[in-house]
RNA sequence: GGCUCGUUCGUCUAGUGGUUAGGACGCCAGGUUUUCAUCCUGGUAACAGGGGUUCGAUUCCCCUACGAGCUACCA
């Protein structure tokens, strides 16, 4: 078999607008596009609607959106215009599949002509009964090709008198054999494969002839799909024969699908599998896409972090994996860890600040509390501890209210006494009363309380800190007065004295 | 049932005809520490099973088991 090793890359990814773009979607776009971006190819985007039955409205404008999210740049076929809307450009369209219904009539006309392809009158009920009497017999159930044996008139006279019909494939005798980037070779019996329909009794055509006909004519290089179609190849290597585009085949690469912990393919009955689902959750899209691409795939070094420069370069088909990955909840949450620490604070503000404004205590916060100085501070002070956008505040909500509850208990230092709780609390008020704002700042204060706890730190600095937050757990004393700023911090020092 | 494909710690994976089978996540234990988180150190844990080939197989071949995909007028 011949490699047009030498051929432009051309690229694409080809969702059906039926729903949401699913992770596996994601990850299938962003190999075609890392192939394209690292070859200096072209990744276009081509949208599969040819069965209107499951057609969904605005899901192929959310998908294109998705893809965007996630960084995978379209290049050609969807493409955004000023107004946000997405139009078709390029040169190989329509790139809308339901748009290209006289260029399948045209293809499937040669098909018909050489005899790779007949009619086909039989009724959905002749079909499922002579499946059911197959599967009976144990056989595998295939047509029987009872409308390949009429004539040439017989079938000009059905199709006049209305006779609604499909027009089937004549797969050939003999074996198909096709060589896979992933898989390497497969080899399949034709006799096994179906006289699978071309073109439906509506007119449109079928995935495995849409998919020949548009991936030839928009000179794809290399189809990179899921496994699921890795079956169904052969078809599509016959079409490619029987069209005699077989010189212009491109090259097969099927990538393993995202499982579920029981070894599933990752359906969206479970949730939380649509890009949708993650990015309202607060996981960065650099973050999303460095785990998924790391299913299945690695650049063989200990590099586990990456940008998607670094992706781009570093991108190889020959190192995609054969086995599909399962879906680990732990190991996306270290990784969008990793991201976000890595973010300038800026950037952090940018992607959080969305989140942080949907929360309720966020809501009720006072001006001063939601200003872009205030909550960078307090985004510095958790950038460590952050998963997702989502958790910013959240476990820290005494930087956004003042209601918040302190008590004797709270304040105790392990077993130590009021008096001594009092002394702490004193000691922190008069040290921080008379530190100037120019010195109110992260270093600053751990300094000067650093030096003020002395040797038994836990004594002073644990009253401290728990006056300014009414949280047993949260950040250092230092960072959360550095937030809250000198007025509220002496202020909630005064609250704890009360206490006594 | 048939066809195609797959199988290294729980998970993501590296790896070679001879390795103490390496790393990461998780988990556990210690350290740092005012708490939590971070951070540091250490630990736990894998070549699906059986036959070959071979001086020697996790690595090559075959079989089995298990898993997945396909087997639609869905993609």
């Amino acid at each position: 078999m011949t490699q047009q090793m030498s051929r432009p890359v051309r690229v694409r990814f080809a969702p059906s607008p039926t729903g949401e773009l699913h992770i596996g979607g994601l990850r299938t776009a962003l190999i075609n596009y890392l192939l394209a971006a690292k070859e200096g190819g072209v990744f276009l985007v081509r949208i599969e609607d040819t069965d209107r039955t499951r057609f969904v409205e605005g899901a192929m404008e959310r998908q294109l959106y998705d893809l965007q999210w996630g960084g995978v740049a379209v290049a050609e076929g969807m493409l955004r215009n000023d107004s946000g809307a997405f139009v078709q450009t390029g040169d190989y369209g329509p790139y809308i599949q339901s748009k290209r219904l006289s260029i399948y009539q045209q293809h499937i006309q040669t098909l018909l002509d050489n005899g790779s392809a007949y009619h086909c009158f039989c009724t959905a009920d002749r079909l499922s009964a002579m499946r059911a009497a197959q599967i009976a017999r144990k056989e595998a159930p295939k047509y029987d090709r009872t409308c390949c044996a009429l004539s040439a008139q017989d079938v000009a006279q059905k199709i006049a008198a209305g006779d609604p019909y499909v027009i089937r494939l004549k797969v050939p005798d003999g074996t198909t054999t096709f060589h896979d980037i992933v898989f390497g070779s497969v080899r399949v019996d034709n006799a096994t494969i179906d006289d699978q329909i071309l073109i439906k009794s509506d007119g449109f055509p079928t995935y495995h002839f849409a998919v020949v006909v548009d991936d030839y004519l928009m000179k794809i290089s290399h189809v990179i799909r899921a496994t699921e179609w890795l079956a169904s190849t052969p078809k599509h290597v016959i079409l490619y024969h029987a069209l005699g585009w077989a010189d212009a085949m491109p090259q097969f690469c099927h990538v393993a699908p995202i499982l579920n912990k029981d070894k599933k393919k990752l359906s969206k009955r479970e949730g939380g599998v649509s890009v949708k689902d993650f990015r309202d959750q607060g996981y960065p899209a650099a973050a999303l896409v460095n785990f998924i691409i790391l299913l299945g795939w690695n650049p063989k070094t200990t590099q586990e972090i990456f940008t998607m420069e670094e992706l781009i370069t570093q991108f190889d088909l020959a190192k995609l994996n054969r086995a599909g990955g399962i879906f680990d909840m732990d190991r996306l949450n270290w990784i969008s860890r990793a991201h976000i620490k890595g973010m300038s604070i800026d950037t952090l503000y940018r992607e959080g600040l969305p989140f942080l404004k949907k929360q309720e205590f966020f809501a009720h916060a006072t001006a001063d509390r939601t200003t872009e100085d205030y909550v960078k501070r307090v985004l510095t002070v958790e950038q460590d501890r952050l998963e997702t956008y989502q958790q910013i505040g959240v476990y820290n909500q005494f930087f956004f209210t003042d209601d918040i509850t302190v008590d004797k208990e709270m304040l105790r230092w392990k077993t130590n006494t009021d008096a001594q709780t009092c002394e702490a609390l004193q000691r922190a008020y008069d040290v921080l009363s008379v530190l100037s704002e120019e010195n109110w700042t992260r270093d600053g204060l751990e300094q000067i309380l650093m030096e003020a706890a002395g040797e038994r730190r836990g004594d002073f600095l644990w009253p401290l800190r728990t006056a300014l937050t009414g949280e047993k757990k949260s950040p250092s004393p230092f960072d959360c007065a550095w937030v809250l700023g000198k007025d509220v911090t002496l202020q909630r020092l005064q609250r704890a004295q009360a206490c006594f």
